[in-house]
DNA sequence: ATTTTCAGATGACGTTGTCACCTTTCCGAG
DNA sequence: CTCGGAAAGGTGACAACGTCATCTGAAAAT
């Protein structure tokens, strides 16, 4: 008694589920749609069905993971018991984590696709909007889109540096996090300035 | 009078030089090994008698980018009549330019190849060194990684963040240098309390 | 002068994204 | 209740791609 509407949400998330798996495993290289038909249990031409190309089905799967930050800075701006600078500290590790977890989905995340350059700029919206608010909280509506560009920006590459390897390098000895901690810290005392 | 030599380095380098062209006019999907040697005046198999596979030759160009960074940092650092702060800010700014100008490069610098992850991060190895040198001038040595780390991530997500169109949103209203100015403002600040 | 070496050309193969066509199954109008 | 259209999925085919094996010709070494 599933009906083929249903049948047919299932199957498109099947196929979303088994791309970012596959993604997350074996890199961008193994998201071949023949592998992704297989492991969501149809055939390389079944994808043809949900997505206009392979393309559509990668930044669906960006955009799926921008909502899910957006969502999760919602929450945390909702959530009245934290103070701003542990909403704003919390929001920024959360792309860290993201990138240390599954780092192939974050550099998708921030790859500009061929056919809409634009796309996933888009499905990044929302999340900037969520932050620019958090970032509001801690020093004030005015500074609030200088600040938020440079932590946006900020932490968007430390977390790069940190998935290409480059933060590991003994030569820096900092995690992400202490820099994080670091940058928060300055753009909170110079708010107050 | 060419040698043989003097011919394979030629093609060698007219190889690099199509394959850069490509990428910076079509992006990463233009640069095929045909289309690579059709425009160096060879054909589809001549690249595999001077580099290894395709991500070969892509690391060689990233590598080539990284090494032209270094050299241009170098020369800032060597600059005597620059004050420190000018110095770190056109390092800074030098990236930024790399970005705007050959966006596709850019991306490709920041990129871990499937095979060797590793091999572009030891390219920015140099350059990184450069640069940490400047940000002694300025900071001192005890914070020179610290703050190092944090200038280098920062400004590369910046610029990641211009490269994808994020920051054309006039929601921020800022250009990657007003915030490359602001960061090195926070930086010169914290580092003299 | 002869042998070795190597850049380059060519043919071939497997994989991939994509499309055209066919089959099957479900939903809704009569 | 029937039947016709719509849509999901399967199948065959094609062009383009990366890559390799093999061949050729010319330069370098002996």
């Amino acid at each position: 008694m599933v009906s083929r509407l249903e049948s047919a949400a299932a199957t498109r998330q099947a196929l979303l589920d088994a791309a970012a798996d596959l993604l997350n495993t074996g890199g961008l290289e193994a998201v071949t749609l023949r592998a992704v038909g297989a492991r969501a249990g149809v055939t390389r031409g079944a994808p043809y069905r949900h997505f206009a190309d392979k393309e559509s089905l990668l930044i669906a799967i960006g955009s799926a993971a921008w909502d899910r930050i957006a969502e999760h800075s919602a929450a945390l701006r909702a959530d009245g018991t934290l103070p701003p600078v542990r909403k704003l500290r919390a929001a920024l590790v959360a792309l860290i984590d993201i990138g240390r977890a599954q780092p192939h989905l974050y550099r998708l995340m921030f790859s500009n696709p061929p056919g809409d350059p634009a796309a996933l700029a888009r499905a990044a919206r929302r999340s900037h909007d969520e932050f620019l608010a958090i970032v509001g909280e801690l020093v004030g509506a005015a500074d609030a889109r200088r600040y938020g560009a440079l932590l946006i920006g900020s932490v968007g590459g430390i977390t790069g540096m940190e998935v290409s390897g480059q933060l590991a390098d003994p030569k820096w000895s900092q995690t992400p996090e202490d820099l994080v901690d670091t940058l928060v810290e300055m753009v909170a005392h110079a708010s107050r300035a």
